[in-house]
DNA sequence: TTGACAAGCGGAGAGTTCTCCGATTAAATC
DNA sequence: GATTTAATCGGAGAACTCTCCGCTTGTCAA
């Protein structure tokens, strides 16, 4: 379902267990906190062998990926409608609003969005290049940049502030600041804006 | 020797076993990367029970950070000297100093800082607050970009700036532009100079 | 020297992750 | 329905991290 091609019809007992396996890890983690639970217990509790859980999801970070992944169109589709009526205001508050929007899902999606990024995956990077959430909103960053300052294009600056900020957005950055700096999300957000945009914006023009 | 306080006297052959340990484990890392090497294996070379490897060391982070921490001081005894000889001179050319230096270090021990930063530790966070690394490189970056803009002390905007360059500084960060992005290291410098520091340097203006 | 005893040692063992491969079984073909 | 075949299943087992606790050994005070 992640990346392979689906050149073969699935069989029909391979697709109830895998559905059985996300039901079972879904309760199991929401019960436990996605640390405590292991993939044998969700193998014993599934009633499977463990080689078929791990043939459904290579490790628990994909476990976690799979499990939000059905909501990853509901944040864009919300953050394409927030551009779309924003389409003429300056970028710094579409950035604003798309930073908004991500914060909020990170917040939703707490515990499974610990477990795609904190548990060791055998893929390359959990959250980060190759991960369709991580390229899509990637890519919606840096076309705000761009928007500020075409002239970065040559010179990558645009990406690489991009890059930068998707660093930020990651959850043990963000973690950081809620916990040991104590700044709520409000106060993170626009510390975001106001470093990645030279102007910050006033206090009262921010949407509620 | 990391965190504990030392109230007694060290016994002799707890000493002698700790060094060994490190002899150890400097030759397997250095043969076979950090990665590669598991603690049974240090264990067994070194000859010692792994519950003595353990107590020595919570983790194989643990033991790359020892290996490493001899050579910290030099890191800021240099960028220091660095820092008296410019006092005088704008923020952004000791901001780029600094970080010259410490992506320099970055790359001189890259298979050790791989430990550090990215096998999972007990410890709250590896190359994050509380280690005396990441702590004394926040504290140098934040008094840089005091020393720019005085009046961000009360909201805290140099505090934030300084954890986010941190991030960037972090290996992944770092070697996801070096290897993705395909940026050599003076790239990333003036990227990250050009992106805290509202002015960049103009080239001939760097030093060699 | 000689106990006394806390610090240190070692390795068995619990709990994990993940792989491998013979046994099963769905589904396409005859 | 019977046959074929390839995907899927299950779970034993390899490799690992880390803990626990009975045994050993420095160290210090008498």
């Amino acid at each position: 379902m992640q990346g392979e091609e689906e050149g073969k019809a699935i069989r029909r007992d391979a697709a109830k267990n895998r559905l059985h396996i996300l039901e079972v890890a879904s309760v199991l983690f929401s019960q436990q906190g996605v640390e405590q639970v292991s993939m044998n217990q969700i193998a014993m509790e599934a009633q499977i062998g463990s080689g078929t859980l791990y043939r459904h999801f290579r490790d628990k970070s994909e476990l976690c990926y799979a499990l939000i992944n059905d909501q990853i169109p509901f944040l864009f589709e919300d953050m394409d409608d927030f551009l779309a009526e924003h389409a003429k205001e300056p970028p710094n508050q579409k950035l604003e609003g798309v930073l908004k929007r991500f914060l909020r899902f990170r917040e939703t999606k707490r515990n499974l969005l610990f477990g795609v990024e904190e548990i060791p995956s055998k893929k390359p990077m959990a959250f980060s290049h190759q991960n369709p959430l991580f390229d899509q909103m990637h890519a919606l960053l840096m076309a705000i940049f761009q928007e500020v300052d075409p002239s970065e294009q040559a010179t990558g600056t645009s990406e690489f502030k991009a890059d930068l900020l998707m660093m930020a957005l990651r959850r043990d950055a963000y973690e950081f600041q809620r916990e040991i700096r104590g700044r709520s999300p409000d106060e993170i957000l626009q510390q975001l804006c106001q470093t990645f945009m030279a102007q910050p914006l006033t206090t009262d023009e921010r949407e509620p």
